[in-house]
DNA sequence: GTAGGGTTCTTGCGTGTGCAAACACTGATA
DNA sequence: TATCAGTGTTTGCACACGCAAGAACCCTAC
C-alpha cells in the first residue's frame, strides 16, 4: 500500500487547509489582541453592520455564519451578554427574532474594522499582487461553485 | 461608515473560507457515510500510515495536526478505544509515547483510502483542470509561507 | 551525584458547538 | 373556524477542544 500520497489533489488540499488555518489564526489573534473582541463576535457585529437596519434574522445570520441554529443562538446570548447586540422581536412573524447591533456594538465594530483590514492587508494582500489575488479568488470560487453544486445543499455545519 | 467591503481582500478571505469551509464538509460527510470514520480518525490514521514504522511520537502527530497537545491525547483515546490505533512507549525517553497503527487500523484506513481519493478527485479536481490545480496550490502555498513569515511560529491551534 | 531547568505527555476544568426535542407560531386546507 | 404539517428559535445534553497544572523524565552544570 503506498501511503506517500505525492498527489497533485492531496497537495492542493493540504495547502487550502494550512493556508486557511494559519491566515484565520492569525488573524484571529491580531484581532483579540487589539480589541478584545472574538473572530465569531467580529463576525457577527460585521454582519450585521453592513445590513440594512443593522439587524438580521437570526436564521439569516445563522446560515451567513455556517453556524447551526443553536450555535448561533447561543452566540448572540454572548455577545448580547456583552451588550454589543440585542435581540427584537420581528414584526410580521411572531416567531422570528432580529439580532440588532446596538451603538455600543457598532463602536466596537468601528474599531475593529481598520484593525482586520490592516490584518488582511499584511498578510493576504502583501503575500500576492493584485492580479495573483484575483485570480486566488477566481480559482476558490470555482471550487466553492463546483462542490455546492455536486454536493446540493448541505453544505453547512459540521466542523 | 461604509461597511459594505467590495474590497477584493475581503473577497478573496470570504471565498477561501467557503472554498475551504463546504470542501471540509462534503469530504467529511462522505468519509463519514462510507466508513463511518471521522475526520479527525482518517487523518490520524493516515498520518500513521505514512510514517516508518505506522508510527509517531504523540508531539508530533499534535503539530501535524494542527492540535494542541492535550487536543491529541485524547483523539488518540478515542482511536484507541476503537482500537485502531495503539499507545507504545519510546525506547529512548520513557516520557515519551508513539501511536501506532493497529492491523485493524490498517485495514480500515486501506478501506477509507478510495473514499477520500475519490472524494478529492470528484469535488477538486472536478472544478479544475491540472494546470489550474497547480497554479491554486502555488498561491495558496506564498499566502502560507507569508503568513509564517510574518507572523512568527505562533501558528498552531486557536480554532 | 545531585540540583534544577526544560521536555513530553496526561488530566481537571471551562467553553463553544451540534443534534434532537420542545415550544410558539404560520399558512394552507377542509 | 378548526386542523395540522411545516418553520423559526431556544434549551438539554453530549462532546471535542484549549489552557493550565501536574507527573514523570531528560540533560546539563556544578
Amino acid at each position: 500500500m503506498n501511503l506517500i500520497a505525492k498527489d497533485s489533489r492531496i497537495t492542493a488540499m493540504g495547502m487550502l487547509v494550512e493556508a486557511y488555518t494559519s491566515l484565520r489564526t492569525v488573524l484571529e489573534q491580531e484581532l483579540h489582541a487589539h480589541t478584545g473582541l472574538s473572530g465569531p463576535t467580529f463576525e457577527v457585529l460585521l454582519r450585521l453592520g453592513r445590513s440594512p437596519g443593522r439587524r438580521l434574522r437570526m436564521n439569516d445570520l445563522a446560515v451567513e455564519m455556517h453556524l447551526s441554529p443553536s450555535g448561533l443562538s447561543r452566540l448572540v446570548d454572548r455577545v448580547a451578554a456583552a451588550g454589543l447586540v440585542a435581540r427584537e422581536a420581528c414584526e410580521t412573524d411572531r416567531r422570528g427574532a432580529y439580532a440588532v447591533l446596538t451603538a455600543e456594538g457598532a463602536r466596537r465594530l468601528a474599531e475593529a474594522l481598520p484593525v482586520h483590514e490592516r490584518g488582511l492587508e499584511r498578510h493576504l494582500a502583501g503575500a500576492l499582487d493584485p492580479a495573483e489575488l484575483e485570480q486566488l479568488t477566481a480559482l476558490l470560487r470555482r471550487v466553492r461553485d463546483h462542490v455546492r453544486a455536486e454536493a446540493g445543499p448541505i453544505v453547512a455545519p459540521l466542523r
